[in-house]
DNA sequence: AAAGCAAACAACCGCAAAAAA
DNA sequence: GTTTTTTGCGGTTGTTTGCTT
């Protein structure tokens, strides 16, 4: 479509807005909603193009945002989002609420790249400086491999690798392509990966989740630890959803995965025999968290805020006694792909915010995995990062290392799992 | 006090995808 | 099925602010 068509057919005021601007389009979407953008300078009376109101709005009038500079926390999550989602923006935001992607954007270009570099992280790879360079090498190998291989059948083609796109698919590059192996590595994070990844391909087709791949999981030869008390019925979804296969599915996943989240088992290949312990100063998960969490499906949220069970709440605003499946168009026989549907169901609730995401709401839950995240990403950011460690051919793999330190990897173990989170976070958005 | 510079912030532009006609 | 319109995203540029010389 290219340029918008509205700036060429009368002259419309651009640079900065006014406060009678802000004004009138505050009122205006208050009042009527903002519908369709378009429209929106006409009704309100401006002289402003619809996408210069929609963005006026989603990054600086919307009521939600937070302003203020920016936590060391939050900056730290950007972070780590950053190295595991690139520049995808919007999809960092959300996991930031009250923070818009222009706001998270410019952050990253004027301060956190440079904060990066200065400590000699390669602020594109998230590795350290040298190592990078190295790895470049490596890939340019692989990339030789793979053009002498016959071009002339789509096959191929397809068999081409993809540019690696998490840690673990680096590792597998790495470890298949520069040590001429050909090991896959069934890591708990594996099938977690594959348990997310069902997750996601089901909300973008709109079709039941495939959990094949992750129900191995659950068969893996490990024994959680049991220091930490886990209900074995808790359940974190509403059962009595209208999608209650797969919310089962769910519970005992999440069951699953919590106490091996806490115990920070995890990055250990399956083929050697998984050793388990944890280190003395284990500490990622607080009892706290776990109890909200298991709380949660007990929780139904009140429009006032406070918890139907009692107990204390982040300031949550929903329908009443909903609980956080049952309310939101997350039925997979029902799946509505329909945006606008979608969004004329969400105005037909009285008093439902008009942008509800409820995936925002689901930071209550995935605060599990963003506060171990914080205590993480601040320990790995806050000191110097390791010099760079060379496997025994010499290919460097520091940051994503199986050979660190028992704390080391109980700390990238939390994060693992919080990455994971915090796609599931992002994947369960995609229905707001 | 003024000039120069860099950082921070706000907004625009172009593109692509999704949705509607 | 095709065309048009709308929306959202990410890159980039422009403006403001604050600091240093």
């Amino acid at each position: 479509m290219g340029r918008h068509s509205c700036c060429y057919k009368q002259k419309l005021r651009k640079g900065l807005w006014s406060p009678e601007e802000d004004e009138k389009l505050m009122q205006h979407i208050t009042k009527y909603g903002h519908g369709c953008w378009s429209s929106v300078p006409k009704l309100a009376g401006l002289h402003r193009c619809g996408k210069s109101c929609r963005l006026r709005w989603i990054n600086y009038l919307r009521p939600d945002l937070k302003r203020g500079t920016f936590s060391q926390e939050e900056e730290n999550l950007i972070v780590e989002l950053h190295a595991v989602l690139g520049n995808r923006w919007s999809q960092i935001a959300v996991q930031l609420p009250g923070r818009t992607d222009n706001e998270i954007k410019n952050l990253w270009n004027s301060s956190l790249k440079k904060k990066l570099r200065q400590k000699g992280i390669d602020p594109n790879t998230h590795k350290p400086i040298s190592e990078a360079e190295n790895e470049e090498n490596c890939s340019a190998t692989i990339n030789e491999k793979a053009s002498e291989a016959p071009s002339d059948s789509k096959f191929v083609e397809a068999e081409k690798p993809k540019p690696p796109s998490s840690a673990m698919d680096r590792y597998l590059l790495i470890e298949n392509n520069c040590n001429n192996t050909k090991t896959s590595q069934p890591t708990h994070e594996f099938f977690l990966n594959k348990f997310v990844t069902s997750l996601e391909s089901s909300t973008s087709s709109c079709k039941p989740p495939d959990f094949s791949g992750y129900l191995n999981f659950q068969q893996l030869n490990y024994e959680p630890n049991t220091g930490l008390s886990m209900n074995p019925n808790a359940t974190f979804f509403n059962p009595n959803s209208k999608s209650s296969g797969m919310i089962s599915e769910l519970n005992s996943t999440m069951t699953t995965i919590l106490p091996s989240m806490s115990n920070s088992i995890l990055t250990t290949p399956i083929h050697i025999k998984p050793s388990i312990s944890i280190p003395s100063n284990n500490p990622p998960m607080s009892s706290y968290n776990i109890n909200r969490v298991q709380n949660w499906d007990a929780c139904t949220i009140s429009n006032n805020g406070s918890t139907s069970n009692g107990s204390s709440s982040s300031s949550i605003e929903m329908q009443n006694n909903c609980s956080f499946f049952e309310n939101n168009p997350f039925s997979w026989p029902q799946a509505n792909c329909g945006k606008r549907e979608r969004e004329s169901q969400i105005h037909s609730v009285e008093g439902q915010p008009e942008d509800f995401k409820w995936s925002e709401y689901l930071q209550t839950p995935f605060s599990v995995g963003t506060s171990i995240q914080n205590q993480t990403a601040q320990d790995i950011y806050n000191e110097t990062r390791p010099e760079t460690h060379f496997t025994t051919d010499g290919v460097s793999i520091s940051s994503i290392s199986w050979h660190q330190n028992q704390q080391q990897q109980s700390l990238q173990a939390s994060d693992v799992y919080s990455k994971h989170f915090q796609r599931l976070s992002t994947t369960f958005g995609q229905f707001s």
